[in-house]
DNA sequence: ATTGAGCGGGACGAAAATTGTCCAGCTTGA
DNA sequence: TCAAGCTGGACAATTTTCGTCCCGCTCAAT
């Protein structure tokens, strides 16, 4: 650290956590604004009279508004938020976080978003925000983009930026099967992409769960054999992480699928397959969609993931995760993710 | 200002002042330790209790010890002081202070250094520190010293490092005169210096207060003459500001001098030269010496002198001092001459 | 050897700030 | 039209801070 930071932490002790308190106040009014004291109090973890102190200071300092409706924050508060955002990042400890996750997991890139998505909505927002951004970064060099299904994928979608358009981009979606609602199926989410940057776009609506005899049939379709091809020159994966607990409940898998999941004590879930807590495939979804080898080809992966339900499920999957994968996660799910494995070694 | 300062000020407006407080108190110890709580409440003006706080949360910072005899600094407590020294150079405003001097006084280098030495003695050795550090970046290029007496010069002299030793560096007492203090004559500082660095001393005593045949005959001395000379070639003069009112008092002057200065209205004193407030000579001290004219000439010129209660004696002479001129002082002295002139603006 | 000024730390009642907890009156969305 | 959720005001209970005094100690000057 700064050394200059290191005297003023060092003449005011204080400090630190004051200025974490009053980010992290600030930064969930701007996600979940319009608030009240009682929610935000309840989001926060403080008492509603200490979240009120906070509250009358940053609206003195003109950082937030309070209107009827509850508090929102100002522009100058969006402003101070921005340009603390990477002070903030070392300060609790989020970039230090990163190095741990990144020895943890084997891989070289991690990016930890603030707060935890499983308690603030909002916070997929920011993953999303972030993932989009990491991926345009991508797009010059690398044209094949292969994404999945799922609600943090559909955050990203939101997120990518439509300012420069490439129609030179292809986006592919990794699994042909529907699964689940149609607006987080991987075939929507590919086509949303396409549309954000003026790209084309590459689907196949196929049924999950085919029997055995109707798989093999259908993998040799033409139509099929060609996916499966471009499957081979996917320059960039992007996919979430399921929680195949979460899956197996919400979904209506059926009930041979769920006890193959179960008896096989999966755990995450990627592109179809499910992975148990040593990171073995125990199950796969029957539809067409890319090879696990495939994927290892990919010049650049992005899996993302956020909240501290999702802990478990990152960690299984990263047992074979390839080591080019970046993680975009959240807070919540970085610590969750420490917690579980240093436990581990104590005993 | 930083804009990420200017963020962490938004959320945390007491910063500011606790750390003011913190650091001056620190800074405060440190030049009289060994302190105890009363008489540090004293030259801090704050109160005792709040002195005590303050001190016991350094201590458990470990920046300072509490010893029988009084608090004092830590090894980590002056690294501390250190860190944040040009912060709050700019935190304090006394960056902001040395540009409005530059303005009032019609110079382009001031230097302010914090506290002042009317209340705290140990701020003049500060002083000292800092003019020797900048007239030691001169000599290697200027070897011609001219020096004048004072207290403010004798702190200089014994901050000289005596580490790089310059055998071809030449120290001329600026005045011929005793006046003074055998310790803070001129001819004993150049003296001084001359031992410190290795160089030549050229000294020359002589009365003041000769009367005018005297005078007119001393001048044509060959020694005398010889001495003139030197002043013509001189490359650096280093000098205190006097006071006239004090030096009337205190020095063991004649009558009819400390006449003429009282009714010729003199403010400030340097280099046997009195002026007044508009910065005409008013007097001069009849012995050999260097001449305005020949200061003019000096390719650098160090104005040394702090406390507030030199401040008027300050403005006084910069009336006439040539643009080359640096002055270096105290916050004291810096905030009563920008005082004294935003005053009289007003009316 | 003695003394006294100056020191840190303990103590404590008075005063001030903080805290938990209500409630009134408002807007807004269903 | 109603209910939910919001802000801002209020206030007693509690905690913290503040001013002040004292004690025992050290150390330098006498």
């Amino acid at each position: 650290m700064d050394p200059l930071t290191e005297a003023k932490k060092k003449l005011m002790p204080e400090m630190t956590d004051l200025l974490k308190k009053r980010y992290q106040i600030l930064q969930t009014i701007q996600m979940e604004e319009p608030i009240g004291r009682r929610t935000l109090s309840e989001l926060a973890g403080m008492t509603e009279r200490d979240i009120r102190k906070e509250t009358d200071l940053l609206r003195s300092q003109q950082l937030i508004e309070a209107k009827t409706a509850g508090m929102a924050i100002s522009p100058q508060g969006l402003e101070v938020l921005e340009a603390l955002k990477e002070f903030m990042r070392e300060m609790s400890g989020l970039s230090n976080m990163e190095k741990q996750l990144k020895v943890i997991l084997g891989i070289s890139q991690v990016l930890i978003l603030p707060q935890d998505s499983d308690d603030i909505p909002a916070v997929k927002t920011k993953i999303g925000k972030e993932a989009a951004r990491l991926l345009e970064m991508k797009f010059p060099l690398h044209k094949k983009i292969a994404v999945t299904g799922g609600s943090t994928m559909a955050a990203i979608s939101k997120e990518i930026s439509s300012e420069k358009r490439d129609r030179s981009l292809q986006f592919i979606a990794a699994r042909g099967g529907l699964g689940e609602d149609v607006l987080h199926q991987a075939n929507t989410i590919a086509s949303l992409f396409a549309e954000k940057t003026g790209g084309a776009v590459k689907t196949l609506y196929l049924p999950d769960h085919l029997s055995a005899e109707a798989y093999e049939m259908m993998m040799r379709e033409p139509v099929i054999k060609e996916m499966m091809e471009l499957y081979d020159e996917t320059d960039v994966v992007v996919h979430g992480i399921g929680n195949a607990e979460e899956i197996a409940l919400h979904r209506k898998s059926s009930p041979e699928e769920v006890e193959m999941i179960r008896s096989g004590g999966a755990v995450s879930e990627a592109f179809g397959y499910y992975f148990d807590n040593e990171g073995n495939v125990v199950y796969r979804i029957r539809t067409a969609g890319i090879q696990m080898e495939q994927v290892q080809k990919a010049r650049a992966i992005l899996a993302v993931a956020g909240g501290r339900s999702k802990a478990k499920a990152i960690l299984s999957y990263f047992n074979i995760a390839p080591r080019q994968t970046v993680l975009i996660t959240d807070e919540g799910a970085a610590r969750k993710i420490i917690e579980l494995t240093t436990k581990q070694e104590e005993f």
